[in-house]
DNA sequence: TGTTTTTCCATGATATTCCATAGATATCCA
DNA sequence: TGGATATCTATGGAATATCATGGAAAAACA
């Protein structure tokens, strides 16, 4: 599985090119789809981005809820009718749409956001702030990481 | 798992390269990536390190939780985003940010603090301080190192 | 044919690799 | 045992490669 660390800020052009950060391109490399898949987070003014077998992944999680819940349909309805699949140019490029630079305040420097199996476009700006408010919440509620064998879903909302 | 251990410090140079003790490569010789990952410490002047698989190991958990949760998203942030990935040089040095620099005020040495599964990079200085501390908040409250019973799996010598 | 999209190329800045040296430690052999 | 040699480590500087970025050329589209 590709993992995405660190943070990295990238010019966006007049074009709405931006480069994907190496380090990011490094972890895409043994991708079948040299690439991302991006959508508008539900939570923040972000975009929330993947590699493609990643989605594919997903599908199949989404598969394992209840198939007619709406919750779930409210949930691929916001992911996947969203998503949008870009190629990487020969250049380690992508181009944003001007609707997501629009959704995630794009306009001159995006700030690429490791954070594991996914990461997030920022706007630099609004990223310091939601960066105070996590490490806030991660100390505050003593939030850890739990032990892979005791895998939770739910307790979500 | 890599092992570090003891205390080493070494010059830090202008272009913030610095020398991995040759003790925690031996630890890393048998690593897929030949390098570490940093962070700030959450509650030192310090910058923490690991293994890259140790990283992955994090990765898959997070994975455990919900994606789109407010628990995965804010761990997440704090952690992956924070981490950087250094490899090393040719030399056995990795290039230390002007940023993980000032945080920990590495701008002459830096002491590689060996804990066993991770390690810490710490002013020479602060660390004194930190150990000298360490030492009094043990005998004041006579702390003790706790029984074995609750140690993991594959955690002997 | 005019417009948009994609590919290609140039460049400065940054990062990575390579080489040289010196000190410390270990090794070897008479 | 003692001295000489080799090896490893840490460190500094220089050469080289890569990355991010802007703009132009080429291709696709309407």
């Amino acid at each position: 599985m590709p993992l995405f660390l660190s943070t990295h800020i990238n010019k966006v052009d007049k074009k709405g090119r931006v480069s994907v950060p190496s380090g990011f391109r490094a972890a895409l490399s043994d991708q079948s789809f040299q690439g991302v898949v991006l959508f508008r987070s539900n939570n923040f003014a972000c975009l929330e981005g993947f590699a493609y077998s990643y989605m594919e992944e997903l599908g199949e999680r989404l598969d394992n809820f209840d198939l007619f819940s709406s919750e779930q349909d409210d949930l691929a309805t916001a992911i996947f009718a969203e998503a949008v699949q870009l190629p990487l140019d020969g250049d380690g490029r992508i181009i944003l749409s001007p609707e997501l630079v629009e959704f995630a305040a794009l306009n001159d420097k995006a700030a690429f956001v490791g954070l594991g199996p996914k990461f997030q476009i920022w706007n630099p700006q609004a990223l310091d702030k939601r960066r105070i408010e996590a490490r806030k919440t991660v100390s505050k509620s003593g939030l850890t990481v739990p032990k892979n064998n005791k895998a939770k879903a739910g307790a979500h909302d």
